[in-house]
DNA sequence: AAAATAATTTAGATTTGTCTAAATTATATT
DNA sequence: AATATAATTTAGACAAATCTAAATTATTTT
């Protein structure tokens, strides 16, 4: 089966808004989806009749195991495209929410597994979120970015939200890899540069071209 | 002003209907788009309140000056988007049409330049048509695919599908450049290879894949 | 627990793009 | 030139997705 837009759109909202478990109510998801909440209450009816949701009247709804399915795939598509458009295209990671907004309702799971391929299956999206699989399945971790992380939170790097070789040299040279020990000891904020401090010896500076691509989880 | 998919489908379809400067008629157009005339006549009445052709109840229509700058816009999308599925993703030119059908419709000048730019400003689709550039412009060459060529027509390399290194060696090692003189000698049709004469000296044999990415104007 | 307020749903209308069936215009045939 | 046929347009209806205004249900306040 397959999914206009506007049910996309809607089954992604109702999954950012669940989390976890949780219940979403019709006004909050007017509020997210900039439209009123009669609109809202048109499509739970069509979303509840093709089974994507449990609903009902005056209750709140959540997606069903189906709803799930089909939200992260479509959350796989989004992320891929912005991947796809930072680390190909070059594009600001600022820049490419909307236009992945588009193109993950590209129906093709052809297009989505070579775009995946080529972009050698990557792990996380530009602003470090997971990036479901096939299945469904995504790292878990509560991982933020470098830039994000506060000063004197002890962490440790995760993921890397790219594959190119400069990047690969970059991180040899300053000894980082995946599980190495870091913490931020001072932020200038005249260019966004960062002091850091690895597995508590060597202290050096980060510029905020590499704390973008860096993802670190809390310890 | 922009367009909605329905409406940006009916001018590309009348914009390759109508060749030249000739005369669309609803029915031709109805069967282009898999419709009925009555749709045609409705979404006409459209098209002509946003001045995008020229319409007189009964007596055809063709695109306004305006109506073919938005039909070279799609028609540059989709090529370039054929050009990145087959030569980034690997996809074979028979399965890439539907994909860029889709493609085409995602609204975006910058990407659509970021990807031009990526893929080395293509002057050719995978299919040997030419791409038009950011203000329409695109090569007027009559030109085939080798694949394409009769047997026995004298002809000349007018384009190359890819710019991938691993092309420009084998024509470099091939002495195949833009300008030589080509002619299909005889075709096998166990692999779909080629034995092809240049500039009336040296023979060889061509791959299906390599005459794929050859176009060449028949003289 | 009743009244007031907030949230949600229903009813009915609107827009876009489509359709069928009937009416109109153009073209072809005799 | 009149008639038959083909092409096109009009009229009216329908589905999807939205809206406003009114009605209903839930929640909060006193």
């Amino acid at each position: 089966m397959s999914f206009s837009t506007s049910e996309e759109n809607y089954i992604k909202a109702i999954y950012h808004l669940q989390k976890a478990d949780g219940v979403v109510t019709t006004n909050e998801l007017a509020a997210q989806l900039a439209t009123k909440a009669a609109s809202v209450t048109d499509m739970l009816k069509k979303l509840k009749a093709k089974k994507l949701l449990h609903y009902e009247k005056y209750q709140g709804f959540n997606l069903s195991t189906e709803g799930k399915k089909i939200a992260l795939g479509i959350v796989r598509k989004h992320r891929l495209w912005e991947f796809f458009l930072v680390e190909k295209l070059q594009m600001g990671w600022d820049e490419v929410h909307e236009i992945a907004e588009e193109l993950e309702h590209i129906n093709s799971p052809l297009l989505i597994e070579k775009l995946d391929a080529y972009l050698d299956h990557p792990k996380f999206d530009p602003h470090g979120d997971p990036i479901p699989d096939v299945h469904g399945k995504m790292a878990s971790n509560r991982q933020i970015n470098l830039i994000d992380l506060e000063t004197g939170t002890p962490s440790e790097v995760c993921a890397v939200g790219s594959q190119s070789t400069e990047l690969l040299e970059l991180l040899r040279h300053r000894n980082i890899s995946i599980g190495t020990r870091i913490e931020v000891k001072k932020r200038f904020t005249f260019d966004h540069s960062l002091e850091v401090k690895i597995n508590n010896k060597t202290s050096f500076t980060v510029s905020q071209q590499l704390a973008q691509t860096l993802f670190v989880k809390p310890l």
